[in-house]
RNA sequence: GCCCGGGUGGUGUAGCCAGGCCUAACAUGCGGGCCUGUCGAGCCCGCGCCUCGGGUUCAAAUCCCGGCCCGGGCGCCA
């Protein structure tokens, strides 16, 4: 808190984390909402909770003031307080310490009852807890996750920051499909229709065109599907990146070592963050596997999976193959069909294609490719993929005056943080998600 | 889109299959009281609930039909 801008008060305001042996006998501020209550009758115990922890105040009657006394034991659970008083050492108090409050000041008395309970008392289904999230993100276990989400997003940027890329914003109101393949949300733009971008696949290849080389971008995708699964949103967020110069197995190892990297970053930084979801990252090796599309489908089939070749892998099948595959590994050349046009198919060998998915279990986290970088390549694989080149305007032309050789991928950030947390739902990875039925809040 | 399951106090559950003993139970909460070392505090008193509409029946939280809302599986998709 020595930061002139963080201040406020306030040199005095800690953090209940910073709270250590060199504050004992001093004056502190704290900030923060109330957890618990605990009146014995002569002696009050309140619990501050704030961001990073909590601390007890500990009123004993005939040390404080009356007026004081009589104002913390009766105030509500969840209500906004602001306390100062000295920090005594004390065997009997959670982590050796309590504050002996001078000021017991409730800055918004919070209503009652409780649209659930911040102290995990009692259960909630998360549907309340999505309904009151504000509430539900109160709860310590569910505050970290989000920490280490942002923890997450901070060791991508370092990641790509050293190793050369540009980070880009494109466009994510678009005028037509991109990749085909998944039902887009219409929106009126004025007096036309428009929709929002399911991908920053087109832009950010076009960027390859404009001589950007390495580009990433972190942002939304929208995907108009009506699934109703535990692993599917409506509004995701997504790490992409392009890459000139280079083919996929290059855009592989970028994948894989920034896989790694985030699990290191999150291990050393969140702690505190992982204890109180009771969670333990393990730190993946690399390389990843490289399991090819040829052999998964072998696998599933051995399992008794009904599959031919060219056939997408099903719910079933993946589940049959992650029995097989521990953490995480790859899909390697998909069928060309199954792919998107994009995909560079193999010279030698035109029927399956370049690609990869970068799989947890039997959960999808990402998934790349080489691309085509040839014009009269790539109109040949959009007509044979029943789309109609025209619509495909802007992007052809950045295929006709320069493209490099290129290839990319599309991480889902969210799965990424359902995976590497082991959550039970991609809702909980998520502040305010989007599915097929809900809008709010 | 197809299929399965569910909706009981603020929250989470029991009761439903085998209708009556349910003026609905338990925990937590909330209001009040007692208590100077709580940390799931304890003890005493009190408060608060059957998703909506229709039907069957002497009788419906319970059985049937429909609506609304929700969860999940599959498909599609990342």
């Amino acid at each position: 808190m020595a930061c002139k801008i963080c201040g406020g008060e306030v040199e005095m305001r800690k953090f209940t984390s910073d709270i250590d042996e060199k504050d004992f006998g001093k004056e502190i501020v704290l900030y923060g909402w109330v957890h618990e209550v605990r009146d014995l009758g002569g002696l009050v115990f309140v619990i501050l909770r704030d961001r990073e922890g909590f601390a007890q105040i500990t009123l004993p009657k005939k040390a404080v003031d009356r007026e004081m006394f009589r104002r913390a034991r009766k105030v509500r659970r969840e209500s906004v307080i602001r306390v100062k008083g000295v920090v005594k050492a004390e065997e009997k108090a959670p982590n050796g310490f309590e504050i002996i409050p001078s000021e017991f000041e409730i800055l918004n008395e919070a209503d009652a009852p409780l649209p659930l309970e911040v102290t995990e008392k009692v259960p909630a289904e998360l549907d309340t807890r999505l309904d009151n999230r504000f509430m539900d993100l109160r709860k310590p276990r569910i505050q970290a996750i989000f920490r280490i989400r942002h923890v997450m997003l901070q060791s991508i940027r370092e990641f790509f920051d050293r190793h050369g890329f540009i980070e880009v914003n494109t466009p994510k109101i678009v005028s037509t499909a991109t990749e085909g393949g998944t039902e887009l949300f219409p929106i009126t733009y004025f007096e036309r229709e428009a929709f929002l971008n399911q991908s920053p696949q087109l832009y950010k290849q076009t960027l390859m065109a404009a001589g950007f080389e390495r580009v990433l971008e972190i942002g939304p995708i929208f995907r108009a599907e009506e699934h109703n699964t535990i692993r599917h949103l409506n509004e995701a967020v997504s790490i992409d990146i392009e890459v000139s110069f280079t083919d996929h197995e290059g855009v592989m190892s970028y994948l894989e070592e920034l896989v790694r990297y985030i699990h290191e970053k999150v291990n050393e930084r969140c702690g505190r963050y992982l204890e109180w979801i009771g969670a333990k990252v393990e730190i993946p090796d690399t390389p990843f596997t490289r399991l090819s599309y040829d052999e998964a489908v072998e696998i599933a089939k051995r399992k008794g999976e009904e599959i031919n070749w060219g056939d997408d892998l099903s719910t079933s099948a993946l589940k049959f193959i992650a029995e097989e595959m521990d953490g995480y590994y790859f899909i390697v050349d998909w069928p060309t069909e199954s792919k998107p046009f994009y995909a560079m198919p193999h010279e030698n060998d035109p029927e399956i294609s370049k690609t990869f998915d970068l799989m947890n279990g039997w959960l999808e986290i990402a998934s790349g490719a080489q691309r085509i970088h040839i014009h009269d390549l790539l109109v040949k694989r959009i007509s044979e993929q029943g789309l109609n080149p025209d619509s495909f305007g802007f992007y052809l032309e950045a295929f006709r005056y320069g493209m490099p050789p290129h290839a990319g991928w599309g991480m889902g950030l969210d799965r990424l943080v359902m995976a590497a947390l082991n959550l039970p739902n991609i809702r909980e990875a998520v502040l305010f998600p989007r599915d097929r039925q809900r809008l709010v809040p």
